[in-house]
DNA sequence: ACACGCTTACTGATCGATCAGTAAGTACAC
DNA sequence: GTGTACTTACTGATCGATCAGTAAGCGTGT
C-alpha cells in the first residue's frame, strides 16, 4: 500500500499550469504568504518581496492579487479531487480502498499544507464565481467520498448511523491536517497518513 | 448524558469580561466580522457600523485591534478548556467521560462557532506575547484530553496505536465543525455531537 | 440648591502609512 | 522595429489610530 500512496502522491504537478520560471516564482511567494498570513494579511508588497520583482511586474503575469488566489486555490482543489479519486479507483474493495484514501488525503494534506490552507481555510476571499467555480470541485470530492463508504455498507464491510456524517468526519480529519501540522512535528506525512487511515479504518469498520 | 451536556454549556458565559452595553455591543460586532472575514479582513469600519458607534469610540473601550481579538480569543479557549475539564471531571468512567467530552466540544464548536473560528484560526494575527498566552491555554485542552484517553487505555476500554496521535484525532474532528458548520445544516449541534462521539468510541475502542 | 472640577463617553476631522493597482519609460530578444 | 518583461514613480483609496472638542454624569464644598 505505500508504494499504492506514492504512486498516486508522485503523480502530482503542483506546478502544471505555469511553465515559466518567472511565474513559478510569483506563485510560489504568493502560495508560501496566503498560506501563511492568509489573503487578506498578505499584501502585494509580500508577493513582490518573495518573488524578487516589483509589484507592478506582478501584473505582466497576474490581473489581480485575488486572481493569483484563484489560480492557486483552483489548483490546489485539482489535486486533492485527483487524489481521491485515483485512491478510490485503486482498490477494487471498498475497504482497503477507504484506508488508502485517507492515507492519501491525509498524507497530500500535511505534504502539501500550503496549498491546503488556500485549498481549506480562504475560501472566503474568493470572488463570488470563483468560490461557486472550487465549490463545484469540492462537491467531487465529497462525492467520491460518500459513494466509497456507501459501497462498503452495501457491502456489509462498513457499519455507519449516518452516512454523510461519516463521510463529513473522515474528510474533516483531513482537512485539518492543513491547520496543526508543520514539518518536524513528531510524525512525517506517511506516519500520519498510516496513523489517521487506520482510526478510520477502525471508525467505519467497528461491529462488523 | 444529554443533561450532563445541556449542564456543561449553560455553565459558560460569552460575555462574561464584559459587564457594559457598549462593550458587548463592540465585542459582538468583532466577533462577528472577525468569524466572517477573518482579522486581516476586518476594518475598524466593520466593527464601528456593527456596534453603532465611531471608530474613535473603540478607543475608549479597547486600545486597539488586535487587543479586541486577544480578548475574544482568550475568552473563547477559556470556555473551550471549561467544556473539556467539566466533561472530564463529571464521569468516573474514561469511556463515558470521553463520550461526554466528545459531545460537548463538538456541540460547543457548533453552537459557538463564531468565537470558536477566532480560537482556532486567528491565532498567526495575535502579537507573539498574546499567542504565547493562548498557546497555555490551548496545550491544556490538549492535556486533559490525552490524560482522558490514557486513562482508558489503562483501564483497558481503549485500545490507541498512539496516544498523541488520537488525542490530535479527537480534538481536530471538534476543531473542524467550526470551519463548515452553519446553522440548518442538516445536523443541529446537539445531533452533531452525538454523532461526533459515537465516531469517536468506536475510534477509540475498536477491538475491547 | 447649586456651582465647581474632574472623569467618562463620545463625535467628526484628520494623521501618516500602507493598500491594490496604473502610467510611462527602459532593456533586450527576435 | 516591434513586442515582451520589466523598472521607477506614481495614483486614489483605505487602513489603524489619534486629534481637539463636546456633552453628560459624578462627587464634593458651600
Amino acid at each position: 500500500m505505500d508504494e499504492q500512496v506514492g504512486a498516486i502522491l508522485a503523480g502530482l504537478d503542483l506546478w502544471a499550469e505555469w511553465p515559466s520560471e518567472t511565474q513559478r516564482r510569483i506563485v510560489g511567494a504568493a502560495l508560501d504568504s496566503f498560506a501563511e498570513r492568509g489573503f487578506h494579511g498578505t499584501s502585494l508588497k509580500h508577493i513582490a518581496q518573495g518573488s524578487g520583482l516589483s509589484t507592478a511586474a506582478l501584473y505582466v503575469h497576474f490581473g489581480s492579487k485575488e486572481e493569483l488566489l484563484f489560480a492557486l486555490s483552483r489548483r490546489g482543489h485539482a489535486m486533492a479531487l485527483d487524489v481521491v479519486r485515483a485512491a478510490a479507483a485503486a482498490e477494487p474493495d471498498p475497504r482497503p480502498a477507504a484506508i488508502l484514501l485517507v492515507r492519501a488525503f491525509t498524507e497530500w494534506h500535511a505534504e502539501y499544507r500550503t496549498i491546503a490552507r488556500i485549498v481549506q481555510y480562504e475560501l472566503a476571499a474568493l470572488t463570488p464565481e470563483h468560490r461557486a467555480e472550487v465549490a463545484d470541485l469540492r462537491r467531487g470530492i465529497e462525492r467520491v467520498v460518500q459513494e466509497l463508504i456507501e459501497r462498503g455498507v452495501e457491502a456489509g464491510v462498513f457499519t455507519v448511523p449516518d452516512l454523510r456524517g461519516a463521510a463529513t468526519a473522515v474528510l474533516s480529519l483531513g482537512v485539518d491536517v492543513a491547520r496543526w501540522y508543520a514539518p518536524g512535528l513528531r510524525w512525517n506525512p506517511g506516519e500520519l497518513g498510516v496513523l489517521y487511515s487506520d482510526l478510520v479504518d477502525r471508525m467505519l469498520s467497528a461491529g462488523t
